[in-house]
DNA sequence: GCTGAAAGAAACGCTTCCGTAACGGTCATG
DNA sequence: CATGACCGTTACGGAAGCGTTTCTTTCAGC
């Protein structure tokens, strides 16, 4: 059941979801870390670096030092792949669940706000 | 009308917006910088430093830089306040303009992408 | 006119990001 | 057991972000 957005409501929709996360939230993780973030936890794994990297079109580096601060925030955890261990395997933790459980819930009201 | 979203639907949603700015744009915008650019073009005007550094809960140095940034970006201007020459007064131009209509194009479509 | 407050910018030292390139560890093939 | 390919990380110089602090300009009240 597709959701039906005016452009209107869209751009307000957007607007109020990062002012509140913006205020909320002293992190302040970019665009690309939101990305691989979301990944993790909505795409089925495994993920590795260079999946992550060909997905996002961004190079390795981006996507290592992106774990490595995430990591630091406690929102995602890497361990090696024991069957090739050339990869990463890279893992979700409670904390990252509870992060987006949160971006979910400002998207939900944001998204009741919303008038025509 | 309020938008009712489930929260796989929110998640989603911003996963997909997420992922295809990444991808289609290089220039990489942080959250707050998003922020205060969809605050500009979606609450009428005035705009001042002071002011949007208040609403985004930041100090007014980071609101400078940012629209330093996107000033360059061309995505904003600023021209001083005749009224009140200490102001600045923050002001769109079409390049903004054109950034965020594609911004809700994306929304858009991800949104129509959704199901339960 | 002076004086103090206000608004925005600039300066400072620091941290984090970027892309490119080089590097070690691991697998696969001969 | 070499050799080449592959994976992720690290190193490098540079750009841009941060918070705090210090101007500079402008206004307002006496």
């Amino acid at each position: 059941m597709p959701v039906e957005l005016t452009a209107s409501q869209a751009l307000n929709l957007w607007h109020g979801v990062s002012l509140e996360q913006v205020r909320i939230d002293n992190r302040d993780l970019t665009l690309r870390q939101i990305s691989i973030l979301l990944h993790i936890y909505l795409v089925p794994p495994p993920h590795t670096v260079r999946g992550l990297a060909g997905i996002l079109g961004v190079t390795k580096p981006v996507i290592t030092r992106a774990l490595d601060t995430m990591g630091d925030l406690g929102l995602v955890t890497r361990s090696r792949d024991e069957r090739d261990r050339r990869n990463m395997i890279i893992k979700r933790t409670v904390d990252g669940a509870l992060y987006l459980e949160k971006l979910g819930d400002l998207i939900i009201d944001q998204g009741r706000k919303l008038s025509i």
